[in-house]
DNA sequence: AGGGACACGTGAGTC
DNA sequence: TGACTCACGTGTCCC
């Protein structure tokens, strides 16, 4: 089981179900979800880096140069497609740019949601240690986390940072969905009907977002935020594609390129850390443009998992270091190995007592609700001989999120550099059988991860419980299967009777001898024709076609139409140009 | 939980995993874990059960009467559309008609394959006990049991007794995909590529079934099988295809209407009971042409679920009764309910010590290979204090799937009809602890049920443990979600562009004015256009054409082409016509 | 030997 | 209160 901990994605990284509560409360349950699942099944991922200047430009262009109707995008995020080893395609983050609202533009409703909120101390809290947490987990590197940062985050930031741990495979999300369609998706009153459409929903429903558009290139896809309405624009939707495409060269690059150590290449949630290592680190950190405190204007952000630790494929020598060990240095600021290339055991590192409870994501959602009133000291620190673990009901006075946020805040506050704790847990006590249970624990978390990643991807669960979940993913698996087969029959149906091979479906033909001359005469449905919009338009002219001549060339069929004028021809020619353009706006 | 005894489908009526195994061995893991999973999801099925003599004698002529060349199929089952409560359309037995290979038709390896297994009594005896179960299970009724009825069940017999048990979803199995398709499906060497088309593929294998073919008609499926090479022939399935649709009158009426007493009526994995009560199942009983064991020629049967007893929808006062004397009595030639309107509460029947031992799947594989072995002792009568099982290995003198069976047959040869017991339970000791292991045992039981539905819908699973099964199935659901949206944006692309709607592809049009007359010119690819064939007939013919005129009436455009002749106008219009046929079968 | 996977009984929480 | 779900530690089997 060399791959098992990469193979239980982020899941099995959790110092305890408080964290994952307030992670899922933050991000939204669907997100938080989807992170799980996705860092599941989107391992492995080879990830084109080339950042890209011109793409930050035009980015930034369109949220800080408003257009002439003074408007201009809150957030833009362009998610560049690569190609993960298995060859699925996955947009994952490539580069993007935010502002916060000004005052003018935002809703009322929006503005009053959004203060009321950000007053709240511990939400602000909380948000920075989620966005910590997701930075960990995805391989940062402590000076990069920008959400320490910043004074406070606000909603379009929390948006814009969080976006950055995820990556979408073909019709997952919005993004995914959009690339996959090949069309735009213009998203206006995001949050009614269509709130499912993007996994992120919830933080872009928080963050004020009444416009999401998606605009597919041949690279990837941009994702533009503003909250205002903006009502859809083909031309818009245009320009944003062209100017978007064609025009990454490294990309191909590196998508082609075959890694000289693929196998061993170390990866954070499927990201060559490898690639990252180089220039484009460097690079990033030269130009990215933190906001300071007072000047809250805008951020910009290129590839968030800018290395951090390397962990799977440990070779058989590998170092010991419990996960809470691990956790607590890299709490601390210190990635846990040094040099970029060595690699960690990290199967010994999950096997030990990381403090995971383990609780089912039943009680996960039951942790939302129960977070102020009790708190589990299940923690890390508490679980070492692992009996029996009560909760104890607290005064309330604080969450224990908000606590846990502020120990969190005093360790990161001091500017700290001693150097880790490293090596082998203490070995407490007998070590067999606590080793089978620690182990079962494990298999029951992971087993839990799965059913939890489960339930992200099937829709309309029934009920709560694992079996409800079971069967409900049958029946979806036998309804996706069954409407794939509908499709595809349809698909064959519609193209083996509709496409050139075949019959067409209306046209007779008939030959004729009449005299010395032999006439073929051909009726074919008016709706079907190539000339229809033509003869539709002169029929809705009310004009009388003199002539009507058609021609072949070598792989093309001309048709002339000669319109007889009674007046000013140029009239005519205007109402029949008027007449055309109706129709093919119209049907 | 009212009816979650129905909810757990067949999964729950099992008297232990030897009995699994054994039937997933004589059916195919496939077809077992497929009849599993289908009766979990096919219920409330209503079954349209107009039986057809007209119907049964046309299947009849397929197997019985040789065409011309003396060929005729082994066996002919009709698939029948019907409706089920959720409004899904179900294809479920309605009627078929078999016969054993001749020797002269079964080619010499399949032969030698079937006589070897065939001599082996211990694979008779499971193929009755198995096709008892299943009868069984189903809720058939003992005297209808048509394998009992037989000295022994030859591999053709097995195929089409097994199949009756079977249903199919859209898209599910041979006869789901054939007619979710709309087309005839032609299945010669069946067991190679196309292995995996029906779930029945490992019986149609074993019969030594060479081709099979399913032809879809406007109420159901018609399915044929042959040891023979046959091929395909376009004919054939239409003739089969038109003999076979819009001749039920039955069916409509029945699958429109409601039931007085729908919620009410029993049911046995989804067949309505009530329905099958009356004039159906006499009739049935009457025609069925039993086959008598000297002159084993041919098999005919209609409906398998000939009514036996009644569970689900439980009344609150309804009697008990432990699984085991359920299956005791049921054995025993009696159908545990008198009179078809009275329900059994079967919520306690499976909460009492029922014996099932409850092993996943995984386990049950490895019964199989340990089958000769081992004996578990968890049987039912051994299991009342249920604390813990030692399997016991024995000498493998004999299977126990062998033992059971012979148990089996002692007790169907004495022909019985001594008073079956009734009631209570005899509430072994104390109850509430017992109790709360029983329905710890039900609880595990039924998700490991839904983790075996699960592995029987989901391909390709890479490992054997339920990790692993969540994790592939989300992978899967993944995969299916990103196929149909891709699907879903492909033909949104088509249709968008290849209708009526929306711009053509081709077309181009530009508008002058000359002189007093106003010039309309279309240009369009000569591939779309409805008049493409004559174009290119006319070319290959080549000849000049004098004039072509175009006129267009209400919804239909005319072509009309002179050609001019210089000769024999007659020859050239043969020419033109042969011109126009190569076009059109080539194209 | 030793880790992985599983079923089991049990205590506990929830509605 | 009972019906039901869950997590846990344990014993066992198999690689």
């Amino acid at each position: 089981m060399k791959m098992e901990v990469v193979g239980t994605g982020i899941g099995g990284l959790w110092d305890n179900d408080e964290e994952k509560a307030m992670v899922a409360a933050v991000l939204g349950t669907r997100a938080f979800d989807y992170l799980i699942s996705s860092s599941l099944y989107n391992e492995h991922l080879l990830v084109g880096v080339g950042s890209n200047e011109n793409l930050q430009s035009r980015l930034s262009d369109l949220v800080d140069c408003p257009n002439a109707s003074g408007f201009s995008w809150n957030y833009a995020i362009f998610w560049q497609i690569s190609r993960s080893k298995s060859g699925d395609l996955v947009l994952g983050w490539g580069d993007g740019c935010c502002r916060d609202p000004r005052d003018a533009e935002e809703s009322e409703a929006a503005r009053i949601i959004n203060s009321k909120l950000e007053e709240d101390g511990t939400q602000q809290c909380m948000r920075k240690k989620v966005l910590q947490k997701l930075h960990t987990l995805f391989g940062g590197l402590e000076e990069d986390n920008y959400a320490l940062q910043l004074d406070r985050v606000t909603n379009t930031e929390l948006l814009f940072l969080a976006s950055m741990y995820f990556s979408f495979r073909r019709g997952e999300g919005g993004p995914g969905k959009c690339f996959a369609s090949g069309s735009n998706v213009w998203l206006t009153n995001a949050f009614g009907s269509a709130y499912d459409f993007c996994v992120r929903s919830s933080l872009m429903k928080s963050a004020g977002m009444q416009t999401i558009l998606w605009v597919p290139t041949d690279t990837g896809v941009v994702e533009l935020g503003s909250v205002r309405f903006v009502p859809e624009s083909a031309e818009l939707s245009q320009t944003i594609r062209s100017s978007f495409s064609l025009n990454f060269s490294a990309l191909s690059r590196i998508s082609e390129g075959k890694l000289a150590n693929g196998e061993a290449t170390p990866r954070i949630f499927g990201q060559d850390l490898s690639l990252m290592r180089g220039s484009s680190h460097l690079q990033f950190r030269e130009k990215l443009p933190i906001r300071k405190m007072e000047e809250r204007q805008q951020l910009k952000v290129v590839h968030p998992n800018s290395v951090g630790f390397a962990y799977a494929t440990p070779p058989s020598n590998g170092k010991h270091l419990s996960s809470w060990d691990f956790f607590q240095s890299v709490k601390q600021g210190n990635p846990v190995v040094g040099p970029y290339g060595s690699q960690t055991h990290v199967e010994n590192l999950l096997q030990t007592a990381n403090g995971g409870r383990g609780d089912s994501w039943v009680d996960l959602h039951k942790m939302q609700k129960r977070t102020h009133m009790q708190i589990d000291f299940s923690g890390p620190a508490a679980r070492p001989s692992a009996i029996s673990r009560l909760p104890v009901t607290v005064d309330a006075e604080q969450s224990d999120a908000e606590a846990s946020c502020k120990e969190e805040r005093t360790s990161i506050a001091g500017d700290d550099s001693r150097p880790r704790k490293r090596g082998r847990k203490p070995a407490n006590g007998r070590e067999e059988p606590l080793n089978h249970v620690e182990a079962e624990r494990q298999r029951r978390e992971k087993l839990n991860q799965r059913f939890y990643a489960l339930r992200s991807v099937v829709p309309n669960i029934s009920k709560m419980d694992k079996a409800s979940l079971l069967g409900d993913a049958i029946a979806y698996i036998n309804e996706l299967q069954g409407r794939l087969r509908t499709m595809e029959a349809e698909r064959d149906n519609y193209v083996s009777t509709s496409t050139n091979s075949g019959p067409k479906p209306g046209p007779e033909v008939d030959v004729h001898a009449v005299g010395n001359e032999v006439v073929v005469r051909v009726s074919s449905p008016v709706d079907s024709h190539p000339a229809s919009r033509v003869i539709q338009a002169l029929r809705d002219a009310g004009v009388a076609v003199a002539e009507s001549k058609m021609t072949a060339a070598n792989d093309t069929v001309f048709h002339t139409f000669v319109v007889k004028s009674q007046g000013d021809e140029l009239l005519l020619k205007e109402k029949l140009i008027e007449a055309l353009s109706r129709e093919s706006s119209s049907s």
